[in-house]
DNA sequence: CGTATTGTTATATA
DNA sequence: TTATATAACAATAC
């Protein structure tokens, strides 16, 4: 689930439950998804206010930072301490007035904990979040890139963000085949891109998660004879760039 | 039983 | 140097 909005979201959770609270433990309750740093460096510190860049959530402790993933299937909850724990909570952080969980039902992703200058070392080089990125950096970074539009869309490096569905949103919302080889797009598609990307992240963002609309392609992706809903096409679906892909064959075009 | 899964990464290959 | 394909990771649902 975790793309863009989601991690969004998980950021508000942190930022109305734990921002500010003391911590007073961790509590590994399956260890293998604290995957680097130890509790010792936070427990007794005081939880700043979160930042995200793309998909990943970075929590400021003292000197130190929580830096946490969430794969395909992470989320974040803040919670009473008395309240019944769910079986896939994997980390929590034990605050004074409530705990935050960290739950991830498959264990991709995970929690480090990194002190000053080490972020970049668990995040990789990122590109701009999607929400920052303005028109003329959008042309500017698919300018010198080769390969289909899918996969560059997908690069955390590029854009920092994106995933499978919005990125097949964007491309259905330009009417750009998915597979289309980037450097046979015209100026007018790109621009038709940027459009999307933006409107796509703006409308996405306060929802707290990838929206399932009518209207969208996420809305009518998953039936079971999935149609357009944009010309009422049967839409294709195939792995492009290594993922399971939806469009529509007739208002797409490479 | 086999297939698929919204993310990332290591490895091999072109 | 870049890009692509594939498997692997883990746990579930169908």
């Amino acid at each position: 689930m975790p793309e863009l909005p989601d991690v969004e979201g998980f950021r508000r959770v942190f930022a109305s439950g734990a921002a500010g609270r003391r911590i007073e433990r961790v509590e590994l309750l399956d260890r293998s998804l604290l995957r680097g740093g130890r509790p010792a460096a936070v427990e007794r510190e005081r939880f700043g206010d979160p930042l995200r860049h793309g998909k990943w959530l970075i929590a400021p402790a003292g000197d130190s930072e929580v830096l946490m993933h969430f794969g395909m299937t992470g989320l974040l909850d803040w919670a009473s301490r008395r309240s019944v724990r769910h079986p896939h909570d994997r980390i929590v952080f034990v605050c004074r007035g409530g705990e935050l969980r960290y739950r991830n039902m498959r264990k991709f992703g995970g929690v480090w904990i990194v002190g000053p200058g080490e972020r970049e070392a668990v995040t990789g080089a990122l590109g701009p979040d999607a929400t920052q990125v303005d028109r003329e950096r959008f042309h500017a970074l698919l300018a010198g890139r080769r390969g289909g539009l899918k996969a560059a869309l997908m690069d955390q490096r590029l854009v920092a963000g994106l995933g499978n569905l919005m990125v097949d949103e964007i491309a259905w919302r330009a009417r750009v085949d998915p597979r289309a080889p980037l450097k046979r797009l015209s100026k007018r598609r790109r621009e038709r891109l940027f459009d999307a990307m933006d409107e796509v992240v703006r409308e996405s963002l306060p929802t707290g998660r990838v929206p399932t609309l009518e209207g969208w392609l996420t809305g009518a992706r998953d039936g079971p004879q999935p149609t357009c809903p944009r010309c009422g096409a049967h839409l294709r679906k195939a792995t492009v760039a290594g993922r399971t892909t939806a469009w529509c064959p007739r208002c797409q075009r490479r």
